[in-house]
DNA sequence: ATGGTGGAAGGTCCA
C-alpha cells in the first residue's frame, strides 16, 4: 500500500496539481493538510474522478484543514478538540485491516521561538505535548502517523543546523516535544528507514527564497512515522520534490511510503 | 537586522 503525505496549501487552488501527483505517485491514501476549504465546499466530486471513492474531510474557511482521500474503505475516528480548539488539524481513521492513521497538521508556532512572547509558539509546544499525551493512554494497534508536523528534528533535516537553531521548526524545545510524542508509542520514522540520518533530506521550501532551487534552503516538515510492528513493513520511500519545481507550487513536495500492508 | 512570497480574503491573518 502506498501512502503520502501532502501539505497543499489549498485544495481547490491546485486540483490540477493534486490530479498530477496522484498521476505520478498512484498513492493509495493521499493525507492533506492546509485543504483551506470549508466542508459544504469541498470538492468531493472531482476527488472521486481521481479515483478515491473513501474521502474524509475537515475543513474550515481560510485557514487550515486536512483530507483523507483513499482506495480502501475508512472508518472515521471519533474528532478530538486538541487544545480545545475545533480548528481541523487531525483525522485519525481506521483501515480495513486494523491499522490507524492519523493526518495531523500542526500549528506553524508564529516566528518567535518564546511561548512568553508568541502566543501561537506556546500553541504549537501545547498541541504537540497533548499528541504524546494522547497516544501515551491510547491501546496498543498498529499505527500510521502522518503530516505536517511543522517540526525538523535531526540536524539533517535542516539546510544548516547552526543557523536555524532559534528558528522555529528546528529549536530544542519543539524537537524535545516532538520527541516525546515519538516516545508516545515508540514511533519510526519510516523514511529515515529508508535515507539514512547522515543525509540531507528536505520537504518544505520557502517561498520567500527565490534561488529555489539553487541554494536548496529546504527543512524536513513533513514526515511518515509507523509504530514498531510495520517497520519490516516499509518498502520504499520518497520525498516528490519535483513538485516543488512546477509552476504555482505548494511550497511542501509530496512525502510518500511504501507499506507492505493490504 | 531586515525582508523576502503566497493563499484566502476582500480586513488583514497566517504560513
Amino acid at each position: 500500500m502506498r501512502i503520502a503525505t501532502w501539505n497543499i496549501n489549498s485544495l481547490r487552488l491546485r486540483m490540477p496539481m493534486l490530479s498530477k501527483v496522484v498521476k505520478a505517485l498512484s498513492p493509495d491514501i493521499m493525507c492533506l493538510q492546509e485543504i483551506k476549504v470549508e466542508d459544504d465546499l469541498f470538492p468531493l466530486h472531482d476527488i472521486q474522478g481521481l479515483g478515491f471513492e473513501h474521502v474524509l474531510f475537515r475543513g474550515m474557511k481560510s485557514y487550515n484543514g486536512v483530507a483523507i482521500l483513499s482506495r480502501v474503505p475508512l472508518i472515521e475516528m471519533r474528532k478530538h478538540l486538541w487544545c480545545g480548539k475545533d480548528d481541523c488539524r487531525h483525522l485519525g481513521a481506521e483501515l480495513p485491516d486494523g491499522t490507524e492513521i492519523h493526518n495531523f497538521y500542526v500549528p506553524a508556532g508564529g516566528d518567535i521561538p518564546d511561548p512568553e512572547q508568541n502566543d501561537k509558539f506556546a500553541h504549537k509546544l501545547a498541541f504537540v505535548e497533548e499528541m504524546a499525551e494522547w497516544f501515551r493512554e491510547k491501546e496498543p494497534a498498529n499505527r500510521i502517523l502522518l503530516g505536517d508536523l511543522n517540526i525538523a528534528p535531526l540536524e539533517t533535516d535542516v539546510w544548516s543546523h547552526k543557523q536555524l537553531l532559534k528558528i522555529v521548526s528546528h529549536t530544542a524545545v519543539e524537537i524535545n516535544a516532538l520527541s516525546k510524542v515519538m516516545a508516545s508509542k515508540n514511533w519510526v520514522d519510516a523514511v529515515r528507514e529508508i535515507f539514512p540520518p547522515e543525509e540531507n533530506l528536505y520537504s518544505w521550501w520557502s517561498y520567500r527564497n527565490r534561488t529555489w532551487p539553487g541554494s536548496d534552503r529546504g527543512r524536513r516538515l513533513d514526515h511518515i512515522w509507523v509504530t514498531p510492528a510495520l517497520v519490516e513493513k516499509i518498502k520504499d520511500a520518497k520525498i516528490f520534490r519535483e513538485a516543488r519545481g512546477w509552476k504555482r507550487p505548494s511550497d511542501h513536495a509530496p512525502v510518500m511510503v511504501d507499506l507492505d500492508i493490504s
